[in-house]
DNA sequence: ACGCGTTACTAACACGCGTTAGTAGTTAAG
DNA sequence: CTTAACTACTAACGCGTGTTAGTAACGCGT
């Protein structure tokens, strides 16, 4: 049981040299002179004892974590079935290893939004954040403009000042509707990805009026549905399109996880895609490609989305002050077979 | 700019007693006799300046920080496809967020294996590690044992000595393959979920041949392939036996993530399911139920898998050293239409 | 009056690091 | 020879908390 935490201390007694030295030297501090023999003796101690610094005193010291947290208003279970994660997860995990940060995992239940985001930040867990699937009526966001608490924002909220980084929701998804028209639909259903209160769902909902509107078709709201993130949902919002005895020969699902499931329910009424009911879909989830048929849908860069929410956020921590509050990046409708 | 941080010693101040004296308050700390009014004086005193204990600091002090880290032994690319990870992080964020606990999430390249975990650990960025799909060769294990490093594996190692948490692997993929003999088929390909240098993905081809040699039928290498977690890769493996010409009626494919690709792999070649191959898939993910057949497949708790590491994890932490070292969870086989 | 236990606190140290200010010793310039 | 500048360090403080050891005040029994 010699086992014992190997402090800066320790380097700096085999080396025969301050702690502060050690320090100097192993955190490759410049504009100070200490001599190639000198370091080498430093790092061969560091090295001899396996010397790794303790990050907690580190950040404490320093003021910064070098963390930074991934923050979802989605209960855990919402969580679970969300196809987006991984991809987002990627995204961020490239860019925060190159720069030696950290990711920490947050969700938020929607009871106690205007306290968590501060004390998360207040409690100097972490340096920055990164804000996942904000819902329009979110209270918290207005709190983190005030304390100026360094944030992302992945999705647009009307009022908020904050970074942000998203897509052009409302006119990818007028693109995709537009397909649809072209191909000579004139009833085109919508299945939203989300209720309302999150913000990319009005978004992609108003995309697909314009494209209506646009094409001089009137606007039925009878034909537009809610879904809830699940696949589940959208076989539900589905049914309830089906049995309305509202006529459509195409639809325009906001998110390929919901397609997943409207997908489903039109199966099950002996209804095929593309010759029954044209689908298109949001989002390009990995498994779009594979569905039967592959489902053509507007490709959202998720990994890019959230790698550049990840740069933005890191310069921001440098205290750089990017002009460019607002981020969009381009989407792009992949045309597939349904 | 009046913002300062607040800190326990302003705490004091206003409630005009000791730091110690909040801090013995506000911690609850038992076996300690302060007056309710003198509480009360501290708590409101609190709650006027909006005190955050700063985590660092007490992570510093206490020698813990309230934090358990997700380790993947994937690229950041790799992660991007996972669809098991949603649900693992939704079990893992419901027990975390019960515990106060925070989740780290960390992805290892292949290269520095060895040192990395215990880099973290020593660091102290978190008290103790859950270990995803961990590699038959990955050598920073044996460290991790050596020092004691609290550890719960996700999966299951030969000649590992780790906590972990597991379904049986093996059986489950005979009674998936039992499924399809009893259906009447003889020529079964399979088809593993990822090299073989991943522990579940050989175990899944042991319990494929144990229903094979339990039913009489002979084993041939040629119709197992092995893939690489991706849809992709379950498309390839699928090409590859079709183009074999080795006949088989049916196939056990260990992933519904690379199931997607072989059904889809089938399609292109005219073939239908389940009219001319039966499919039967590994894991039941959230669109398995709605895919193009709905998928048979084995369900596999990963909710409950990670929930059950993570309070193990956290027991491990309360100084508890639980008997029972691997635990092995229920799989069942969900019949769909594949 | 004295000892003793209880109550209600607080002073001071520890956690491990970054960092500023300062100090000997040497060299270079005036 | 003095002064200044540079080299190669180190002592000591601060980060914000948890916690141990200790203290002063008070009551109570003898």
């Amino acid at each position: 049981m010699t086992k014992k935490r190997v402090t800066s201390q320790d380097v700096a007694n085999l080396a025969g040299v301050s702690r502060t030295t050690v320090s100097l030297v192993l955190n490759d501090v410049d504009g100070i002179n200490i001599p190639l023999e000198t370091r080498q003796k430093v790092r061969d101690a560091a090295e001899a004892l396996m010397y790794v610094p303790n990050a907690t005193a580190q950040a404490l010291a320093t003021q910064r974590s070098k963390a930074i947290g991934l923050i979802m208003t989605r209960s855990p279970h919402h969580i679970a079935s969300d196809t987006f994660l991984p991809q987002i997860l990627g995204g961020l995990l490239k860019v925060i290893k190159q720069h030696k940060f950290r990711l920490l995992i947050e969700s938020v239940d929607e009871e106690h939004q205007e306290r968590v985001y501060l004390e998360l930040a207040q409690a100097k867990h972490i340096d920055g954040m990164i804000l996942l699937t904000p819902r329009i009526d979110d209270k918290g966001f207005k709190k983190l403009e005030e304390v100026g608490v360094p944030a992302v924002l992945m999705g647009k909220l009307q009022d908020s000042t904050l970074y942000s980084v998203d897509v052009d929701n409302r006119s990818a998804a007028e693109k995709a509707t537009q397909r649809l028209v072209d191909l000579g639909h004139s009833k085109i259903a919508c299945i939203a990805n989300a209720p309302p209160s999150y913000s990319a769902a009005p978004e992609r909902v108003l995309g697909y009026q314009d494209a209506l509107t646009k094409a001089g078709i009137p606007l039925r709201e009878s034909l537009i549905k809610y879904a809830d993130f699940s696949p589940q949902s959208g076989f539900d919002s589905m049914q309830s399109l089906l049995s309305s005895g509202e006529e459509f020969s195409a639809v325009f699902v906001a998110s390929d996880n919901v397609a997943m499931g409207a997908k489903s329910a039109l199966r099950e009424s002996g209804l095929s895609i593309p010759d029954d009911i044209s689908m298109i879909g949001f989002d390009d989830i990995p498994w779009a490609a594979y569905a039967d048929p592959p489902l053509t849908t507007v490709r959202l860069p998720a990994q890019k989305l959230a790698s550049e929410a990840c740069l933005l956020l890191l310069d921001l921590l440098k205290g750089n002050a990017p002009e460019k509050r607002n981020l969009v990046l381009d989407t792009q409708l992949v045309v597939r077979k349904s």
